[in-house]
DNA sequence: AATATCCGCAACCGCTCCGAC
DNA sequence: CGTCGGAGCGGTTGCGGATAT
């Protein structure tokens, strides 16, 4: 049989941390290091369970934590993994020193998200709002038209949605456009944008990736997931087959790319040789692990370019999209 | 001044993977 | 081989302070 349970989940404390409390965590760290910490609660004389000890420990306590706001370039950073690699915040704080998973999280979920949101940019996908809405149009072929709702992010939902502070005009129009009898067709001006396989691109990862686990995947099948766009980065791994995430997110050597299907993470070697052939034809899947661009506006922007960032590559790429279309993106979004 | 609402953050929840039993 | 705990992770909740009405 297995062992006993940890604690008594019913008798230990729960809720916020005392300074008394606190203090016996770090003397008992200080002592003994971190070990078993099922342990830590009684040998630290704690009514809590070992798990909350751990908790604590790491996201509050560890003593090489940062306590004050996130820089300029911190934030940058966390936008670009994200739109990477996603809500895959353990390996995003691995980038920042001094910062937890949960730091990175809520910061997210309390000021970039909504950043993001207010420049016009999907914080799911990181592509500008206007295109993702061309993509909602771009599939109202498919047969079940309820599963269209699932591609638009809940955070790009409730943008649309007028609210008590935000009740404007064009968010009315936009959330008409998203009802299923109104997904317009482009006719003629459909975007150009090739889909990828996001399974497909992240199983090559995967199957790439000796040490790494499901649990290091994305949820594609959650139902929060986008069953054919991807909400994530297309990526493809910088060496061949062999790749690790973590050595990949802590060292320098990768490039960001910003294409029509989302933004791309290219090695430098391979942003080279897609410059050496970049005649305005569009670069197609080359071999296991290359990402499709079906456009010939390849925008690279270097994450240590200085003067445009990666926002500004997702903004300037917008405006050409509403400049190249604005029957179909105008402000109205008036089908 | 009182109440409602918003916001940020700490903590918890539930899940997966791995290894111990 | 099945069950369970440890550890780690991402998502969610709830509290307390700040701000708006």
């Amino acid at each position: 049989m297995g062992r006993p349970p940890c604690c008594d989940k019913s008798n230990v404390k729960r809720g916020l941390w005392t300074p008394e409390e606190d203090a016996k965590i770090l003397a008992y760290v200080s002592n003994h290091g971190t070990g078993n910490w099922t342990l830590v609660p009684k040998k630290a004389g704690l009514n809590r369970c070992g798990k909350s000890c751990r908790l604590r420990w790491t996201n509050y306590l560890r003593p090489d934590l940062k306590h004050d706001s996130f820089t300029p370039q911190e934030e940058e950073l966390i936008i670009n993994l994200h739109g990477a690699i996603g809500s895959r915040w353990s390996l995003i704080a691995k980038r920042l020193p001094g910062r937890t998973d949960n730091d990175v999280k809520n910061y997210w979920n309390t000021k970039l998200r909504k950043k993001l949101m207010k420049m016009g940019i999907d914080p799911v996908t990181h592509k500008p709002v206007s295109q993702v809405l061309s993509d909602l149009g771009s599939i109202s072929g498919l047969p079940n038209t309820s599963n269209q709702m699932t591609f638009v992010n809940k955070d790009l939902m409730s943008n649309m949605l007028p609210t008590k502070t935000e009740p404007s005009g064009s968010n009315k129009a936009m959330m008409e456009h998203t009802q299923e009898d109104q997904v317009p067709s482009w006719g003629e001006h459909q975007i150009p944008y090739q889909v990828i396989n996001s399974e497909n691109v992240l199983s090559e990862v995967a199957s790439s990736t000796s040490s790494s686990s499901s649990s290091n995947l994305p949820h594609l099948g959650s139902p929060k997931s986008y069953s054919c766009q991807t909400p994530l980065a297309h990526v493809a791994p910088p060496n061949g087959s062999s790749f690790d995430w973590s050595e990949f997110l802590q060292s320098d050597s990768f490039v960001w790319s910003l294409n029509p299907s989302g933004i791309t993470l290219q090695s430098e070697a391979e942003q080279l040789s897609n410059n050496s052939k970049s005649n305005g034809h569009d670069k197609q899947s080359e071999g296991s692990g290359v990402v499709a661009c079906g456009t010939s506006m390849l925008y690279q922007v270097n994450k240590q370019c200085e003067g445009h960032s990666f926002v500004d590559g997702i903004l300037d790429r917008d405006s050409e999209i509403r400049a190249a279309f604005p029957e179909l993106l105008d402000a109205s979004f008036d089908y």
